[in-house]
DNA sequence: CTAGGGTTAG
């Protein structure tokens, strides 16, 4: 027996890297006539299924099926194998084949934590019910791991309290299991019963602290991830990463980059997650020198662009700072084994720059080399379409993607049909799509036919829609916006003025605009009447003063009715020279060189008086400018804009 | 054998 355990064959498995060293390996078995004994034969297989060698399984299996009495162990490498599929169904079957084979005091109970998780991703819930009854009646019941694997079980089933019933009763809980317990109510959103958990339990460890973070941020409470995140005093990558994923999802940018920073200086190496979540917060700042040394960090480290998602990150990145040669480049350098994410991102980075008809070009290449489009491929579509004004197509892509692709259409995807027959002053047939749609219309649904009403001056659609946006958002300030514009462009300023009250009834606060430029190496920001970087104030806003008046002779009139205060039209004047775009440009146009275009980052949508200014600028002064506003990018030139979004 | 982090849309 020594003499095989020690033989060189089998030690040298464990150096196997390919299949086709596998091979010859399983070659040198039969000739020496190893196959014969169980043990070298149990290792043959526990190597290929679970070494992650591609092909490894199927080999697994081929063997597997000339052995004529295959013992508990051969049988529990390969159940396992499988339980890490995505289909784990041969895992039931070649357990319910061992229990008939072997008797129960065999070895068989390895098998039950894998058997409970494939029951768990198949979602079977009759077998997990047996294996369950089978537990009971063993002394396997004491055993953690088989409890634990039964709570992820009932969790994976969507039984939550079934989960928690288990995890009461269970004899021998240990922190798996109560980590188990609270990512289960952390997926089933029951943010409070986690933490009630999260206090009680005996001893957290790195996992139980990190998946707080991380659910607390999922659920918009980064304060309570932040004193979670402060109290700890180990921290791995992971723990960073999940802080820093919770900015990035409450849209606290600069507060992930700065914590990013932290961890580069506590001499951490951020891994493929790590730089995935920062370059989402660098995308939304609009940082592209961040952005261009986390992309030469991933080449210095060898980090596969295929890997994750660090391709589509850096797609999405570059093309919001407004770099779409980049984008695309590093979307065609990443050639071979593409993610759909990657076509995604780039789907999206095309259309937020206005290129509609090159974004439709990728989609038919996709197609063409039988890639298979996922639903957030139609959202990046259907967007597209509705920005480009392309409404056959959209119309078109719409019902291909469940004729064809057979992709149920969420809510999401009708919002993009709302906005695209909208923008298109369709409104009737945008109504249509929300009378027709299996859902009942939701914020974004309102607000896009909101939009469409203010677009196309449909007073009394407008305020319908916007009284069900608010309805719906009492607190979110846009749709009140939307409406006294809608009625400031008809002159009905009494309305205003009740929309304005009515705003400071509820304590409904306006989001300040907000626009940010890079200027040699440095941020500038710029908010809401005040300029925060105070010692250019001065030079700031003579230059508004003079750059109006210059193109006021060039037939710019302020437009007024942007203004939501009821005063003079002069004080209105003054304030719309404060709107922090206009400070950016003329800060733009004092501070950067001519030849170089004026990039602006803006938190909010731009208004029509900006925009007109910024056409008006980009003529009289002869100046390129590239502005982001939310997540659309507007390139100005010679007077003219590449969005045919305002009039 | 069981537990934790990531992109694309809006």
């Amino acid at each position: 027996m020594t003499a095989i355990s020690t033989n060189p064959v089998v030690s040298v498995l464990d150096k196997c890297k390919s299949l086709c060293e596998l091979r010859q390996i399983h070659a040198q078995m039969i000739k020496t006539n190893l196959l014969n004994h169980q043990f070298t034969v149990s290792r043959l297989i526990a190597f290929c299924s679970l070494s992650g060698v591609s092909g490894g399984l199927d080999y697994a299996s081929s063997v597997f099926s000339r052995i004529q009495h295959p013992n508990s162990f051969i049988f529990f490498a390969l159940i396992k194998g499988f339980s890490d599929t995505s289909n784990p169904v041969e895992s039931l079957i070649l357990y319910a084949r061992m229990l008939s084979c072997l008797n129960y005091s065999s070895g068989v109970e390895f098998s039950i934590p894998s058997v409970l998780k494939a029951c768990g991703k198949l979602l079977a819930f009759d077998e997990g019910r047996q294996v369950h009854g089978q537990v009971l009646k063993t002394h396997l019941w004491f055993d953690p791991f088989v409890g634990n694997s039964m709570v992820r079980m009932y969790i994976d089933f969507g039984e939550i309290e079934l989960a928690r019933r288990v995890f009461d009763r269970m004899p021998n809980r240990d922190v798996v299991s109560w980590n188990s317990m609270i990512a289960g109510y952390l997926k089933a959103g029951e943010i409070e019963l986690a933490s009630e958990l999260f206090d009680e339990m005996p001893e957290r460890d790195l996992v139980s602290c990190n998946a707080m973070i991380d659910g607390y941020g999922k659920c918009g409470r980064c304060e309570l991830a932040e004193k979670v995140f402060e109290t700890m005093s180990d921290k791995d990558v992971v723990t960073w990463t999940s802080m820093i994923s919770a900015y990035v999802q409450n849209r606290c940018p600069m507060k992930a980059l700065d914590l990013f920073r932290e961890m580069l200086s506590l001499g951490l190496r951020p891994d493929g997650p790590a730089i995935v979540s920062v370059l989402s917060a660098i995308a939304d700042l609009g940082f592209v020198e961040e952005g261009k040394w986390l992309h030469a960090y991933v080449s210095m480290n060898k980090i596969e662009l295929s890997s994750g998602f660090i391709g589509s990150a850096l797609i999405d990145m570059y093309s919001k700072c407004g770099y779409i040669e980049n984008a695309y480049h590093v979307f065609r350098s990443i050639s071979h084994r593409r993610n759909i994410g990657d076509w995604n991102s780039m789907i999206s980075g095309l259309a937020i720059h206005g290129l509609a008809r090159e974004a439709l070009d990728i989609f038919v290449e996709m197609e063409r080399m039988d890639i298979e489009p996922n639903e957030i491929t139609f959202l990046g579509l259907l967007s597209t379409c509705s920005h480009g004004g392309l409404v056959e197509e959209g119309q078109f892509y719409f019902e291909s993607m469940h004729e064809k692709y057979k992709i149920v259409p969420r809510i999401q995807h009708y919002g993009c049909m709302i906005d695209l027959f909208g923008r298109a002053g369709r409104l009737e047939d945008a109504l249509g799509v929300i009378q027709n749609m299996p859902f009942e219309a939701d914020l974004l649904a309102w607000k896009a036919i909101l939009s469409a009403s203010m677009k196309h001056g449909h007073i009394e659609i407008g305020k319908s829609a916007a009284l069900r946006a608010i309805e719906l958002a009492p607190d979110d300030s846009s749709s009140y916006v939307l409406l006294s514009n809608i009625y400031a462009k008809a002159g009905r300023w009494d309305d205003v003025a009740k929309i304005r009250l009515m705003m400071r009834q509820r304590g409904v606060k306006k989001i300040a605009g907000c626009s940010s430029m890079l200027v040699n190496g440095k941020v500038h920001e710029f908010l809401l009447g005040k300029e925060l970087d105070s010692s250019y104030s001065g030079q700031v806003l003579a230059k508004i003063a003079e750059v109006v008046s210059r193109l006021k002779l060039q037939g710019y009139e302020p437009d007024l009715t942007q203004v939501l205060l009821d005063i003079e039209d002069e004080g209105k004047e003054s304030l719309l020279n404060l709107h922090s775009e206009k400070m950016a440009i003329a800060f733009g146009l004092i501070h950067i060189n001519k030849s170089a275009p004026i990039h602006i980052v803006k938190n909010l949508r731009v208004c029509c008086d900006c925009h007109c200014f910024m056409k008006l600028v980009s003529k009289v002064y002869n100046r390129q400018i590239i502005m982001r506003d939310q997540n659309r990018f507007h390139h100005f030139e010679n007077g003219c804009c590449s969005c045919n979004e305002y009039w």
